[in-house]
DNA sequence: GTCGTTGTAATATTCTTTGTTACAACAAGA
DNA sequence: TCTTGTTGTAACAAAGAATATTACAACGAC
């Protein structure tokens, strides 16, 4: 089971309206073209992103802004954004062990401090990446092809 | 996104095993009471068990038995044998960014390193913990119960 | 040979993701 | 005010993955 590529196509979104922000105005259709994805996906994705107010949509008019210092918008923050998983938990767990078997009755127990534990681990390195460093990768890689 | 419940059923398929099997034989239909789901499912997740090494499996007579010191499978082992995640990629991304876009054609240089970073780090946690201290917390909670 | 079990195929069901069409609501400008 | 380009959203379709279920051949011990 792989985390959605809303993840992976909201960092794009990003480095998008940071890249071309100020020289166009970044709509669903261009970044559409851009990620190579149907624009209604985008604007689900843009309506997540404005709900955890890390982005302003102009209605009527058009054009999408970010709303945040770069440096203190972090992966986490993203994921948190795009990912509607359930009360944000990263495992599934098999619905309805058996209440006769001294395991079954205690698995949650045994098991849910270590999933939480690995979890944390995860949200600890998403939320260690800001979207600072994708804008210097960005301009890196851009300038390294107008050579 | 999560991570398919074949994980907690596994480590749940380890407890039992290490917690009966020296008194009765456990079979899937056995696993599979404790559980709560279908047998065939128990099945296939021992199947993937056994070819990664972690298990022996009796046809014909059945039963299950674990082949290692606990303290010498880890949680990877179990996600890796498990999860079949193609290529073993945590992340899904948006399959043809456009190739017009300098955004779009980059994307990959820039966002691949961290994606392995981030994936890195949940495999190192999953690594650090191990079934010999799913032993230890099944014999406490088990053994509060019989207070 | 009988019995209980495993391995596996085939199929169904449900859920999530992703794609698509359609259209009302909106804001700016002619 | 009308036109234009855009957003927000509903409705639905298509595809894929997870999980459930039935059925049965292969197997090993007795």
């Amino acid at each position: 089971m792989q985390i959605s590529s809303r993840f992976t196509l909201a960092v794009h979104i990003f480095a998008c309206i940071d890249t071309f922000g100020s020289e166009y105005k970044v709509t669903s259709d261009f970044l559409a073209g851009s990620a190579n994805v149907n624009p209604v996906i985008i604007r689900k994705i843009l309506g997540q992103l404005k709900g955890a107010g890390l982005i302003a949509v102009a209605r009527g008019t058009g054009g999408t802004t970010i709303t945040k210092p770069l440096d203190e918008i972090t992966f986490l923050d993203i994921y948190n954004a795009v990912e509607c998983v359930e009360k944000g938990e990263l495992f599934h767990f098999h619905e309805n062990p058996s209440t006769d078997c001294p395991v079954g009755r205690n698995i949650h127990h045994i098991l849910d401090d270590k999933l939480i534990q690995i979890q944390n681990a995860l949200e600890r390195e998403l939320a260690a990446i800001t979207l600072a460093d994708i804008k210097r990768d960005t301009e890196k890689y851009l300038s390294e092809e107008n050579v």
